[in-house]
DNA sequence: GATGAATGAGACTTCATTCAT
DNA sequence: GATGAATGAAGTCTCATTCAT
């Protein structure tokens, strides 16, 4: 009645189209988008050369997906960030923002390295419902938050919340980026201590003299 | 009898070896990385396919100097900066840095965006004598110059000169790097105005309560 | 209980087989053999992809009977020919012969056009109780028709009945199929007034001087 | 100084370009254009798998040059025809057209046969310099070689022409085409002794009752 | 050393056929 | 019997690299 499943489906998996996500996404986060095949996702799936033809356009429209995927999965192993503006103090809580922003990027940012080669994978991935199109997301949300605590006189009343977010946050990617450079894998991306808390310090203060 | 020169260099140029380095810098100037083929970086340069390899050891490495050489070719187009600690005022100081930072980032991440995909070619890039990786020369200068500062006393004595240099040299990275992430090519990558202006104020003087 | 039908068939149908069969004359009618694959019949029949392989051996045989079904639809859809031997002018009947012909041929040869390359489906074809390949049919039924109005006097004695069928069938292929070499749909086979009667009145007076 | 040979060319051959237009001419000829893959025609010609690449733009291009070569040596092999309007005698100048057609005919159609499923390789032959469109050409010289005679007396002088000239070049496709459609091989295809003769005293002396 | 055609592995994709459900 | 996803062989084409000239 039903058609047959794949072989690699047998212990009662879900479907293949996202068996063949899972399969894609766990190769992107193992070794990034770099000089991933058809064969090697197909071999990673356990499954026939072809099927992925059964589910997706192309080998971009999976790629996409992937990425997507590998996206949502970073967040989701992250967790909500627990963050009020009003709540706790404001030093803690642009702590929670950059030991997140800098979980993430560093899981993400190898994924799209390969990317920044494939304008067409980034457009479709640019299609999907909630693009968050690397990072850019976070940084609106921070400036969001910042915007909030200014709000609440938490702040200066002249902050620029929109700069200051963008300085933040960039400072993740130069955290990361030069590392990526240099060809560390992902998992060797070990933040230096003491790294966030001098960033809260002088993005409060300043370094202008007082 | 010396030997052929290449049909290129009939003119009495310099060396092959430095035609090719040309030839392949110009597409990535024009291009980025991202689909180049040896065969195009033949043709650019006006000269046989093969020749490439009585000279580098693979596509690689000429690709890695190539990328070395538009660097620097970025570096010097932008001239000295003729910035001394002590001299003018920190803000003007500050704003010269970060325009530089942002013309040279505009100029040079586009050709790296296409690398990331190929770790070997970054390795080689890395062994090569002035590695710079992507701005990383001009984070260390930018700390250097906040830290004579700070000994001159333009600076609060607490400020944490590094964290700083990070942040600005990431605001940066994250202006250029979502534009890139969208397809923008290199000459339509255009700051807004008054971005610099936000961001030395704002580093200056912190956006905590006063 | 009975077996399940096709989903196609739930308003009581015919059986499947011809069902499927019908399926791939409506696609030779408007497209030819071409590009034809199992997908799109299975398509156009509104039914799974498999079932094919429950009626038949492969998909050479369902081709054969498509277009063994399409040869005969093509000879219904002309009518019965109401040429008798004697009845008439011999004119009139040779006109009626030949447009015929050329009608038949023209809804015909596209469809055996795409199968020229299919040496095995043609096998198959022939192997079909009423082979009729491509017009053999209707140059003995016209051989036929010449040798009785020959043996009723109203032709010469001494004409050679089968080379002139084959002049005149042999025609009806020069016209149309230079045509299809050129690309033009079947839609468009439009037959050149005057046509026939020239052919019917070289065929029966010579052009030798008299 | 010039850059390698193939290892096919060893023996002193031509230029690869012309090697594979034979090779694959050759396989043409042997087994027509049905299943004829670039690996086929590669192995055939003893090269490489790509090298066709540096010499056409795609598969359909050499198959077009392929298919007119194979034309043209189908012509080359029967020779000039010798035949001068007001030489000899009618009959025997028809009897060396039709012997002509019937031998370029066999030669030419298998070869075309597969071609009908390709319109692209179809549009890409017509495109080349001498189209003369499966035996279009050999017609239309027939047609004016009898306008000559009839304008000489020695045909009808209300002859039809063009007529006759479809009728006895359409003979010479009747009588190969249902074979190819029988699967025979072109080398099997032999012409019934005494068709000719018949061809040539039924177009000249009709089949009317004199 | 320079030349540039030859090489051939390997990439993406299609599609006839199978088979668990 | 029907279903339609899975299978995997095969096809076309690209491109870094080699090598006879």
């Amino acid at each position: 009645m039903s058609p047959r499943r794949a072989a690699a489906l047998r212990g009662g998996d879900r479907d293949l189209r996202e068996h063949l996500i899972a399969a894609a996404e766990r190769l992107i986060a193992r070794r990034g988008t770099a000089g991933l095949t058809v064969r090697d996702i197909a071999r990673e799936a356990q499954v026939a050369d072809g099927v992925l033809y059964n589910h997706f356009g192309d080998k971009e429209e999976l790629l996409a997906q992937a990425l997507h995927a590998h996206v949502r999965s970073a967040e989701r192993a992250l967790g909500e960030l627990a963050v009020r503006p009003g709540g706790d103090t404001v030093e803690r809580n642009l702590r929670a923002y950059l030991d997140r922003g800098l979980a993430l990027h560093a899981a993400i940012l190898p994924a799209f390295a390969g990317l920044l080669a494939r304008p067409d994978t980034l457009a479709r991935l640019a299609a999907l419902p909630n693009p968050m199109a690397a990072g850019r997301g976070l940084r609106s949300e921070l400036a969001d938050y910042l915007r909030a605590e200014r709000d609440l006189g938490r702040l200066a009343p002249d902050a620029d919340v929109d700069v200051a977010a963008t300085m933040l946050i960039g400072a993740c990617h130069e955290l990361i980026l030069p590392r990526l450079l240099r060809g560390e894998s992902a998992a060797e991306l070990r933040i230096p201590p003491g790294f966030v808390d001098g960033l809260v310090a002088t993005v409060l203060a300043g370094i202008g003299p007082h």
